[in-house]
DNA sequence: CCATTTAATTTGAATATCAAACTATCTAAT
DNA sequence: ATTAGATAGTTTGATATTCAAATTAAATGG
């Protein structure tokens, strides 16, 4: 484990990170008639893919209640649709239409781009490395 | 510049990262009756120190519309202050109060414990390393 | 069966958000 | 100096988002 100091500043340059990612995102989708929750909807489908309501509300961070709404959204908008759980009667599962995937795949492609702009400091070897990084502590939290 | 399978990878890291961040952030929030967008507004000015609507608005990815809302909202609540801009009679700064003040190092601490966790199998070399990188990242975009 | 828990929805109220219109001030060009 | 834009922030009116709490339907475990 690192000292404090350097945790302190890893936490700052985290938080710097995350806000102007956040920024990013929502300046992106302002343009797409689509909000912030329900564009991390979208992204959270497009990579995982079905997932019941309870456990997409967890990985959102909302309630339910919430999701519910978000969900009757996207799919008015034809991008979500539900269907009947397995083995569970109580629960639904939701997935991407074709438009849903459609978004998804422009939304990852706008991503990439901005991706690449954040790396155009980083030779071939640091990038491995910070790769290997990031899934430690995609692993770890 | 790394191979786009490289790219790929990193960028679904990230938007990984971000997805985990977020639903992290709100429903640590919820907690406290302030929204997520409030809670990026006093992260900012904490780090930052005090700053012009305009640029406030900037940085969250939200129009001055919305901010003047935000900023009464947290005016109310005693955690921000406005003061006359110098040298432009049009232009307001915005800044916390201590009270605003105490709310972010909570919250920074609250952060700092989530990192802690993040960075549980990397070694002091690693974080050094990472923390470099993350530098250069914030630096490009 | 029955009590309890769980998954999702509905409800009602408070907030948040946007675009567009508006006010006040600044800047530049004549 | 005057005036025509440009800029900073607020207000307005309409929608959308969000929550907690109540509700419905189905599963689970005595």
């Amino acid at each position: 484990m690192a000292d404090n100091t350097i945790q302190q500043e890893i936490n700052h340059a985290i938080i710097e990170f995350y806000e102007r990612l956040s920024s990013w995102e929502q300046s992106v989708v302002r343009d797409q008639g689509v909000s912030l929750a329900q564009i991390h909807a979208v992204e959270i489908l497009g990579a995982h893919g079905a997932l019941r309501m309870k456990s997409l509300a967890e990985k959102l961070g909302v309630t339910t209640g919430t999701l519910t709404v978000l969900i009757d959204r996207l799919v008015n908008n034809g991008l979500v649709s539900r269907q009947a759980a397995e083995g569970d009667r109580r629960a639904i599962e939701v997935m991407l239409t074709d438009a849903g995937r459609k978004m998804f795949e422009e939304h990852d492609q706008l991503h990439l781009q901005l991706t690449k702009e954040m790396l155009v400091t980083l030779d071939d070897d640091e990038c491995q490395q910070f790769l290997q990084f990031l899934k430690k502590i995609n692993a770890a939290f």
